[in-house]
DNA sequence: TTGTACGCGTTATCAA
DNA sequence: TTGATAACGCGTACAA
């Protein structure tokens, strides 16, 4: 396949100048309807397209923002990214999504080209907010901001969700439904979102004067579904005096898994157990037992965090912000009997 | 925040000329251990970055690949974007995802802005696939394969799976369970694969000499949880002595949405309504019920893409291939009582 | 071993 | 209205 054609080949074919192509592209107005339409024939002619990275390297920057995320697979992150994308959009930009595959080493890869590319904004879920890669993409000068993370320093803009009121939301909402045992499923608590949501839950269940030991925690080593079933199990391990009416899970994966589980054994809920999820994706509501779930502004986030890092591009006395949305309990059947 | 440094700082800060810098990224063999060490020194006092877009158009080619895809939120997808993540990895390339939200008018802005970008390849589940904006990439020189359609003109390399055998293999399971009135959920015929997975299915129906009649078609206005749901109202309304006895749906949203119908319903699955699915999500066999689906090598056809692609970028002699993989039917629950 | 000079494709300035 | 030319940052052939 033959090289790709270029401005000084469209301007030989139309018999005109290598600038007047240029004017043609860039300020239309400026040129005579005549000679346009030459260059223009030339251009369909030889199939011309636009090379961006030599526009890039000209205008210095690029029109293309990225988000690099956990995990594609997972709902919670594709409607962050379709809100980023509208929000791209509505700039006229593109947004690239990479797959970091929660890899530090893949994280860094696509950091770097990403710097390399000077792209005009990076939007970040890192596999861990403090490492050294982000303040690496900061020092060369390309926006960045933390998508449902947060750093205790002032670094970066974020955008998150207040995780200790989502879990208040979930265990007053059992609360108030009578329970006085309940798990609290989740981990490993090395990430932010499970100790916090587990402050929150611990801090309503204080709140009803509700005692400590009442509010069982049942470690997971990760966020899946594949772990909701073994914790299910080991829910129904429990003597049945001793035995949670209710489980708060720190995901919905679990809680499927965890409803996969006791539908399995022929328990039933929530009449033997009430499960509360969170994120709220698709397939809570479409859950044999529709899943009472608290729902993230997630398409907020995706455009909100948009937003800041165009405003981080774009004016010179940005200011980093820490956004943090609030989450929404949504009542559904499997708290509701 | 001041403009990224250049090789020019680098070399003015290190007292060599530019030359000598690019050495040192190039071929740093060629420069004194003292000099390059100097240089080294430089690079890391100004933060300095490669500007990509100055390597790639001195270099005519760039370091990425791209993958448009229709829908980020469908689990087959991102399980494609998977595989070819692990194929742009292992040749040393960044893979970017595009969500065209199956509006052609975005996929048309991707396409044209990863064309301009010069990138090695593009990957593409198109809305239509023979649509001109493909033949539009193909006319500029960039490498492009077909993920998961397929044109009957060999004009580009695809992958794809074996639909009809898909569905003959979903078909033939239900016959040898004894069902002899089934109903085929799905649509709009539109769209390749459910004209496919029809054909499959009636070709096993008539190959086990079943009456055409008994293989009712409940046509679906998109492969979503929520039509599931709709399409088991209708299911749930025609008459017991005439109602189907099993169900294949044409993807696993809608075998969940149906599936979650019919247990609201008070209706058992298997023994009421045997349900096969298709795509073998991980929502499948998590489900309430396991569902039997059809599996498909979604990260195989996702590095077998990504490989074709870079095969036609850097070989002269490249020929297009239609590569077809095949399909396999994994028994669970929901068929097996 | 190091330095100089040119070109990649585009855009913008300035002169004609 | 159009044309000539410089510059963006990098890589490389060639000269010193």
């Amino acid at each position: 396949m033959a090289r790709a054609s270029s401005v000084k080949d469209v301007a030989a074919r139309a018999h005109v100048s290598l600038g007047t192509v240029s004017n043609v592209l860039n300020r239309p107005e400026r040129v005579s309807p005549a000679t346009r339409a030459k260059v223009e024939q030339a251009m369909r002619d030889l199939g011309f397209v636009r090379n961006e990275s030599a526009r890039q390297l000209r205008a210095g920057r690029s029109r293309t923002l990225a988000y690099v995320l956990l995990d594609a697979r997972n709902p919670f992150f594709t409607d962050v990214a379709q809100g980023a994308e509208l929000a791209a959009e509505s700039a006229g930009l593109s947004l690239f999504l990479c797959h970091s595959g929660n890899r530090p080493s893949r994280e860094a890869d696509y950091l770097a080209h990403l710097v390399e590319q000077r792209v005009q904004g990076i939007l970040v879920t890192p596999v861990d907010p403090h490492a050294a890669v982000l303040d690496d993409v900061r020092r060369n000068g390309t926006p960045l901001v933390i998508v449902d993370r947060t750093r205790e320093d002032a670094e970066f803009c974020s955008v998150a969700v207040d995780d200790v009121l989502g879990g208040r939301l979930a265990v007053e909402h059992l609360v108030e439904a009578g329970h006085t045992r309940v798990a609290f499923i989740g981990g490993p608590e090395t990430i932010g979102q499970v100790r916090d949501r587990l402050a929150g839950a611990r801090q309503a269940w204080a709140a009803a004067g509700l005692p400590d030991d009442q509010l069982t925690v049942i470690a997971t080593d990760a966020l899946t579904v594949a772990e909701g079933r073994s914790a299910g199990e080991r829910v129904m391990g429990i003597g049945s005096s001793r035995r949670p009416t209710a489980a708060f899970c720190v995901n919905d994966l679990l809680a499927l898994g965890l409803l996969q589980q006791l539908s399995t054994a022929g328990l039933s809920v929530p009449r033997d157990l009430a499960i509360v999820g969170y994120d709220d994706i698709e397939y809570a509501a479409a859950a044999a037992v529709p899943l009472t779930s608290v729902r993230q502004p997630r398409q907020e986030l995706g455009r909100r965090a948009a937003e800041l890092v165009l405003d981080e591009a774009e004016d010179p006395d940005h200011q980093h912000q820490q956004v943090v949305f609030t989450p929404e309990l949504v009542a559904r059947r499997s708290t509701l009997g």
